[in-house]
RNA sequence: GCCGGCGUAACUCAGUGGUAGAGUAGCUGUUUUGUAAACAGCAAGUCAGAGGUUCGAAUCCUCUCGUCGGCUCCA
């Protein structure tokens, strides 16, 4: 049995149920999606609430018993709009399909318009469901058409196996970085300072910095150069990089109050980046150039696109331009897809690649020539295929001035987030007039490589706080060892043991509560430090630390200055525990 | 921006038209503790904000802000 075909078979039962509940609703379409499925309907006046599943899950049950098979049904065009009268979305839908391709699959009393993809025994195959979620969807997935009410839900061939799935949400609502993010002090929100804006406390800006540094140390190595731009310019600079007739609606605009000059707060550092190419002539011996820039972007998101860090208003990317000959563009890909495979690798994450290309419906939507496009398109899928980098297809997927080789990172509950991206783009270039003295004396224009590794620094850590559910390698915990003195008498040697870890570089914290030993254990371990080092007066007089670790488990007496050593190590080579 | 839900102490939440509550965190004492929560007391709120209905509003209505689940968008 196609989980596909159990899933669109389910739709079809809560749209029989739906109809019978709310008999003026219409339905229109409902698929099977990755986690499940759904169904549109247009419920006129009426309300539906997660507070109504019940009921409608009760409904289901009820109907699938009589429900033998799924009995297909070729129908006139003329019969199939006569039957859907007064339903326009499924009258739009039949006008679409061909005459003599129009079919209904009929089960129990309940038949709906459908190309088919069902199981074979529903009343014995549609039983272990749950409706999750409503929300609203536009009609066909179009802002200007009419919003839709969507139900979403999912079902599994087998009780347990909906357990599973119902388990694994709830794990990662534990792990949600909005709510680890407040109890572990890495960042917060505020009214008064606005949506979207994130601000990092203590804890979350090391953070923050350490996933930057530790960026910026493999980059630097790869010849690559850090500049720093302004976070205003020139409406004129986004117009000459085509930013502003394709974004001006989600940028900041700024204006002085001595002339009538209009700026924007950046949203990316590509253009600025030109400039600097642009501010002294270049010759083909000086290319590849390397410019990297970590500086904060500012993009005016509509309100209910925002959410946690995720998506926000405010933040940074490990952004990178590479400015090269045509013949240099194959190696400076290679070098940064290799550069990105070592940083994931780092952080644990796996992935695919997606090959972002344009949607060819829609050419309007892109600058500069199709033939380069064409060129570009099929330079970076023979880029991928020869680093032998998985890949799947993303039309309509690419930038408005390049296509894009896209990293699609997995974290550990299997939620995919898009980091990595590297582009080849000969658009920008031409519109800031880049140019470079060749060789042959002549003036030739350079290619434009974008780049980014774990793309901007504020959603990479969100996706690792999912991703550990706030259990980081040591190398990133911002508490890498808690000093738990036993009585106060202790407070003295535990001064001595954190100097020694703080001297090491270590990031060491002392406990000096007047609180019982096992009430310093619990809150450590729920701040999720990497390591207690518990002393008394067993190891202030041998010198020692008892050593317990995050998950509970007790590494017994330690020599300091051995386990000091040990700890540098995990540290320095980033060790993922 | 659109559809729908939610907003009570620093945090998690109870309170549905009649005197604003609990646990945790905080503060003050007592306790000096050996691997996941000692005990007692104190303090803490424009019930998101504004307007309205009512003798009376955290509770009902309207708008605004914030937030959550989606849709659309994501350079």
């Amino acid at each position: 049995m196609e989980l596909e075909h159990l899933r669109h078979s389910c739709s079809h039962l809560m749209a029989a149920a739906i109809g019978q509940l709310w008999p003026k609703a219409k339905p229109t379409l409902g698929p099977a999606i990755e986690n499940g499925f759904y169904y549109d309907f247009d419920f006129g006046e009426a309300k539906i609430a997660e507070s109504d599943f019940e009921k409608i899950e009760e409904k289901m049950h009820e109907i699938v018993k009589g429900w033998r098979e799924f009995e297909k049904i070729e129908i006139t065009k003329e019969q199939a709009l006569k039957d859907f009268k007064g339903n326009e979305y499924k009258e739009e839908l039949i006008n679409d399909l061909a005459d003599g391709q129009i079919t209904y699959y009929k089960s129990g009393s309940f038949s709906d318009l459908c190309k088919g993809g069902h199981v074979e025994n529903p009343s014995e195959d549609l039983k272990f469901f749950k409706l999750l979620s409503v929300a609203g969807a536009y009609w066909r997935g179009n802002e200007k058409n009419k919003m839709l009410t969507r139900i979403y839900g999912t079902i599994f061939p087998t009780q347990k196996e909906l357990d599973d799935f119902i388990a694994m949400k709830e794990e990662a609502k534990k792990r949600d970085h909005r709510k680890l993010g407040k109890e572990m002090d890495l960042f917060t929100f505020s009214e008064l300072v606005g949506s979207g804006l994130p601000l990092y406390t203590p804890k979350g800006a090391l953070m923050r910095r350490l996933v930057n540094e530790y960026v910026e140390s493999v980059q630097s190595l790869q010849g690559y150069s850090q500049v720093w731009t302004p976070q205003i310019a020139k409406a004129d600079l986004f117009k000459t990089s085509g930013h502003y007739d394709k974004y001006k609606d989600s940028m900041f605009r700024v204006f002085s109050n001595y002339s009538d000059e209009e700026f924007y707060l950046k949203p990316m550092n590509c253009p600025q980046h030109t400039q600097i190419y642009a501010s002294k002539p270049r010759s083909y011996k000086d290319l590849p150039i390397r410019l990297t820039d970590f500086a904060m972007l500012y993009r005016d998101e509509k309100p209910g696109e925002l959410s946690g860090l995720a998506r926000v208003r405010a933040f940074s990317q490990d952004d990178c331009h590479i400015f090269c000959r045509e013949d240099q563009v194959d190696e400076e890909v290679d070098r940064a897809l290799a550069m990105t495979k070592e940083i994931m690798k780092t952080f644990g994450l796996s992935y695919k690649y997606r090959l972002s290309t344009r949607d060819q419906e829609h050419p309007e939507k892109y600058i500069g020539d199709p033939k380069i496009w064409d060129k570009t398109e099929k330079w970076a899928e023979e880029i991928m295929k020869r680093n032998n980098i998985e890949y799947f297809d993303g039309p309509g997927e690419a930038a408005f001035y390049a296509p894009k080789m896209d990293l699609i990172a997995k974290d550990s509950l299997g939620r995919e987030w898009q980091l990595s991206t590297v582009q080849i783009d000969y658009f920008l270039p031409e519109r800031f007039n880049l140019t470079y003295i060749d060789s042959d004396g002549k003036e030739k224009r350079p290619v434009m490589i974008h780049r980014a590794i774990v793309g901007s620094p504020e959603r990479f850590l969100m996706v690792l706080i999912e991703h550990f559910g706030g259990n980081f390698p040591t190398w990133l915990t911002p508490v890498q060892a808690k000093v738990l003195p036993i009585t106060e008498n202790h407070l003295e040697y535990a001064n001595k043991v954190a100097e020694k870890l703080k001297k090491a570089g270590i990031r060491a914290e002392i406990d000096d509560r007047n609180e019982r030993l096992q009430a310093k254990i619990r809150d450590a371990q729920l701040s999720k430090v990497s390591y207690m080092f518990i002393v008394g007066d067993r190891e202030a007089e041998a010198g020692k630390i008892a050593v317990r670790k995050r998950n509970g488990e007790d590494l017994g007496s330690k020599d300091l200055e051995e386990f000091i050593k040990a700890l540098r190590k995990e540290i320095d080579e980033k060790i993922v525990n």
